[in-house]
DNA sequence: AAGGTCTCCTGAGGGC
DNA sequence: TGCCCTCAGGAGACCT
């Protein structure tokens, strides 16, 4: 599942293959996959045909590429979507959308769970409208620690439901959220009131620590349905110490790792480093 | 206002 | 073999 690393490796490959071309032509094959464009599939389409790309740039999970015009077109990969340079004319499975370069190659946008999607809209400062909303991430050189801590302890949640929250501090998602709990011997229902600054400084600093490990190797992938511009698959799921872990010993004490419902979804920890707080809201 | 829940979606995998 | 059920979860809508 994409999160920050995923979608950052992505956006490397766009710098690499797609910054510079002109598009050509464009073809939505799916109406979902454009949901979030308020002008509808023939809007997108004529915003598109023509403009020349000239810049990839990612804020969290959100990735967009910068037009001649001071537009941009917005992508989010939700939860299967991929981002395919190709030189063929293939049809993927799952196709959505395909955008046709003017050196002949195409970029395919597939996604099997539909969740992802992809819109254009008008550029304020440096970030588009639909991305304002998002908090700077964690590898931002802006990224402001001192004022995160700050509003994670005013926070009257649980500490994993504050790192999910894409307002506070983007690009954590399920996975990356456990690692880092895991890093931390941090409970996710440990709440966000009763963090001592050192232990919210530390979850920080192994935030980052996770997603620069994943990004050096390429990001996390569990099958085929995460792959980089090019379809390559990341290799950093070998190095995951919680999520989808259950059953496995803790690489820490021992202790059986084990997976719990959590906000519809699930949650991987070790019962012994990270054991559940006394009075537990969340 | 802020926090919590629901919903969107498809295919893999398990149980019978 | 095949059918049905569950599960995966990002983010915005909606509710409290």
């Amino acid at each position: 599942m994409p999160e920050l690393p995923e979608v950052e490796v992505v956006r490397r490959g766009l710098v690499d293959h797609v910054v510079g071309r002109t598009i050509r032509d464009v073809q939505v094959f799916h109406e979902r996959a454009v949901r979030r464009h308020a002008g509808g599939i023939t809007d997108f389409i004529d915003r598109l045909s023509g403009r020349t790309v000239v810049g990839a740039h990612r804020r969290g999970k959100f990735l967009w590429m910068s037009l001649d015009d001071h537009s941009a077109v917005v992508c989010h990969l939700g939860m299967s979507g991929q981002m395919l340079v190709r030189a063929d004319r293939d049809e993927p499975t799952h196709l959505r959308i395909s955008f046709d370069l003017d050196d002949d190659t195409r970029l395919l946008f597939v996604d099997q769970r539909t969740f992802g999607g992809l819109l254009v809209t008008e550029v304020e400062g440096d970030v588009p409208l639909e991305v304002l909303h998002i908090a700077r991430d964690p590898l931002d050189p802006l990224f402001d620690d001192a004022d995160f801590v700050a509003r994670l302890r005013r926070k009257d949640t649980g500490i994993k439901r504050a790192l999910l929250d894409q307002t506070l501090i983007s690009g954590v998602g399920n996975i990356y959220a456990d690692e880092a709990l895991w890093r931390s011997s941090l409970h996710y229902a440990r709440g966000t009131r009763g963090l001592r600054r050192t232990e919210a400084e530390g979850l920080l600093a192994n935030i980052r620590a996770v997603m620069s490990e994943a990004l050096a190797q390429g990001g996390t992938s569990f099958d085929a349905l995460y792959v980089n511009v090019n379809g390559q698959s990341g290799y950093f799921s070998r190095s995951l110490d919680a999520y989808g872990q259950e059953g496995q010993p803790c690489r820490r004490c021992g202790t059986t790792i084990v997976r719990e419902p959590f906000m519809n979804r699930s949650s991987f920890r070790c019962p012994c480093c990270q054991p559940r707080p006394r009075n537990a809201r969340w």
